[in-house]
RNA sequence: GGACGGGUGGGUGAGUGGCUAAAACCAGCAGACUGUAAAUCUGCCGCUCCUUGCGGGCUACGGAGGUUCGAAUCCUCCCCCGUCCA
């Protein structure tokens, strides 16, 4: 989307591919990146992990061909990485590129860190895993809607937003309050800081709801094919925490109880399949909701919407600094 | 051929006379989501009409009849499936 303030001289381009899992993204970025001299920026929850890499669709190094990718292989499998570290890290990739004059191009699955990056986070405490156990502690022994109870004596219109049954933004709600001595809903009030100095234009992949689940179906199977039950195998084997947040990513988790309790493995491919499917809706639900997206009908690696997303982009990017092939800086105007 | 058991909404499956358009779960669809987000949570989910109401009509528990004020639920016959006996 063209920005619709003038633009300064020091505002940089900045695209971000939006779409569904197995939609095309990887694909459609590096593409991108070659014509128009960009890197790859993932934003992606589960590309941060080290190790695991079928499950979660990292591009590897043959589908990157030669293309820089940021954001990825960050942290180990026992470590709980955040929207907050996501942002702070991705401003320092922001940067970079900045200097070096390189296209930034997100490649965005994870849409609370998209938005984190874009629309910043209020300045609230970051967790805390010692209020968290107290916290759990007194849920698991006085029943959910205890917590409830106590989020609506601290911060009633936070507790009007969430339902008593989701524990995990209770926690989250309560924790904050706890931590930072006023409510939640202050905190956000107190409004946070947006990406300064960037034009987003994002790109919007929605191939057909029937097309898409097809894809998950063979990509599953694909997955496995290339090693995936050797990957598990293998995070298992090094002491990949069962109980880390890495192995509640899809088909991760499968995987491990169809190697530990021996479920059989079709019924295992179903379920990621599934799951898949169910993480894609909701995907969707939430990029609807972004402002500005063009969208596309097609999948990411199909040449027609590598067309249309150049269509769409090469005469937006003829503003700014930051995209090869424009004759550079522009003195004249 | 005989003896049992069973056929319920897209799936699994509860329901043995009225409170049942029919539990629950799954799938599906829609939505919310500011540090766990591939997570977590919410709503809808036979068709249809409108004055959108704990509203009206229609269709529905293998099929056809019957009993009853009232049947997914009881009776009769038929069809299909499973197990066992011949």
């Amino acid at each position: 989307m063209a920005p619709e303030m003038p633009v300064h001289p020091s505002t940089l381009a900045l695209v971000a591919i939006l779409g569904p899992t197995a939609s095309g993204k990887s694909s459609l970025a590096v593409s991108l990146a070659e014509k128009l001299g960009g890197e790859v920026i993932a934003c992606d929850s589960t590309q941060v992990y080290r190790g695991f890499d079928i499950g979660t669709a990292k591009p590897s190094a043959a589908e990157r061909r030669g293309v820089p990718h940021h954001m990825i292989d960050l942290v180990s499998p026992a470590d709980v990485f955040t929207a907050g570290e996501y942002r702070t890290r991705a401003l320092e990739v922001l940067a970079d590129l900045r200097r070096r004059h390189r296209l930034p191009i997100f490649t965005v699955g994870t849409g609370l860190y998209f938005r984190a990056l874009m629309e910043g986070l209020a300045d609230a405490p970051t967790r805390s895993d010692r209020v968290r156990a107290r916290l759990n502690a007194t849920s698991a022994k006085r029943g959910g809607p205890h917590l409830h109870k106590i989020l609506r004596r601290l911060d009633p219109a936070a507790a009007g937003r969430i339902s008593p049954n989701d524990r995990q933004k209770l926690v989250r709600a309560v924790e904050v309050c706890l931590l930072a001595g006023s409510p939640l809903s202050e905190v956000h009030r107190a409004g946070r800081r947006g990406l300064q100095g960037y034009a987003p234009l994002k790109i919007g992949l929605n191939p057909t709801r029937q097309a898409l689940y097809e894809r998950i179906q063979r990509r599953v199977h694909l997955m496995l094919e290339r090693g995936w039950s050797e990957e598990v195998a293998a995070l298992i084997a090094d002491g990949a925490p069962n109980a880390g947040k890495a192995f509640e990513f899809i088909g991760y988790r499968e995987l491990r109880a169809h190697a530990e309790a021996g479920q059989p493995l079709s019924s295992t491919v179903e379920a990621i399949a599934q799951a898949t499917r169910r993480y894609a809706k909701r995907q969707l639900t939430w990029f609807r909701r972004e402002s500005g997206v063009q969208w596309f009908a097609g999948f990411g690696d199909e040449p027609e919407t590598l067309a249309a997303a150049l269509d769409y982009l090469q005469p937006l990017l003829k503003e700014f600094q930051n995209a090869v092939g424009q004759p550079g800086p522009r003195d004249a105007v």
